[in-house]
DNA sequence: TTACTAACTAAGAATTATTCTTAAATAGCA
DNA sequence: TGCTATTTAAGAATAATTCTTAGTTAGTAA
């Protein structure tokens, strides 16, 4: 589902931008794009640390910013005050948990569809549309155990 | 549309959560729930300090903090970094401007219908769903005039 | 291959949004 | 009218993020 983007991919997409393919770069790419939910800066920096101690939290946001602004990577405002970053682009939607902050992604074509249906047949004034999700809020039952759409 | 509540339901509900009616959170919630759109406390801080010279910033914070936990409003996370509160309790879908960070509410029965049949078909393992809302992204044509759904 | 330069990084200071602390004030009850 | 738990103002403290600066490096050009 996720389509990963390989090293020489991300390569291509940062030198497209004028973006340098810094060994920080990829370790930072690298280490979202292997991380199952959304980390918060904070979070992503204490998993690249661990080998690559010398890298600097200012260089993460800042990596992540440059990642942001060319489109290689998500931002997502959380309610617990902090950004959650996420590699995944595809249009997605998103089972938040106002217990645990958590986000669950999940896809769904037939959602998609429904709302683009939907969409099409409105009309929204003096807007430009690129895409949108739908967020269901709750609460997980079990906090330890994952959330799954079926 | 929009269920605005009076001062009477607004002091009743303060007082069924123990919270005291003061005169500092009717302000306060009046002033949220005459803004149209989503302030943030900052703005909200400015709108009631102009006849409130004496309310502290932080009494503004407690105050919606108190709110949001009552359930009387609902704070969003935006992705300029900052918590804006709104007063609109009702089941409510945003259009997101990327630029002007704006969020523009929309309700629209058929599209609640849609997607609550959807969502009836599916199963959610784990997870005690409250509501949800579609988040339409994009930006602004004209950025000083309205967007509307129609 | 080497040299060059614009882009990048580390480190820590600065900023911004928000929360906390505390002494004084007040709502709502008795 | 007095009592007391709750609330408030003011400012200090904290957390997330951004900025600054001097030194480093990727990618190009010779």
């Amino acid at each position: 589902m996720i389509e990963e983007s390989t090293l020489a991919q991300i390569k291509q997409k940062l030198r497209a931008y004028n973006l340098k393919a810094t060994q920080q770069r990829l370790v930072i790419y690298k280490a979202l794009q292997a991380t199952e939910g959304h980390p918060t800066a904070e979070q992503l920096y204490e998993m690249v640390s661990k080998d690559n101690p010398s890298l600097s939290l200012g260089t993460l946001y800042k990596t992540l910013e440059a990642f942001v602004a060319v489109q290689l990577i998500k931002k997502v405002a959380c309610e617990d005050g902090a950004m959650r970053f996420d590699a995944n682009l595809s249009t997605h939607n998103h089972i938040f948990c106002t217990n645990t902050q958590e986000i669950i992604d999940f896809e769904d074509k037939e959602l998609h569809t429904l709302i683009t249906a939907f969409l099409k047949r409105k009309n929204i004034d003096n807007f430009e549309m690129t895409d949108f999700q739908l967020q269901i809020n709750g609460q997980k039952v079990n906090p330890k155990k994952k959330v799954q759409i079926t």
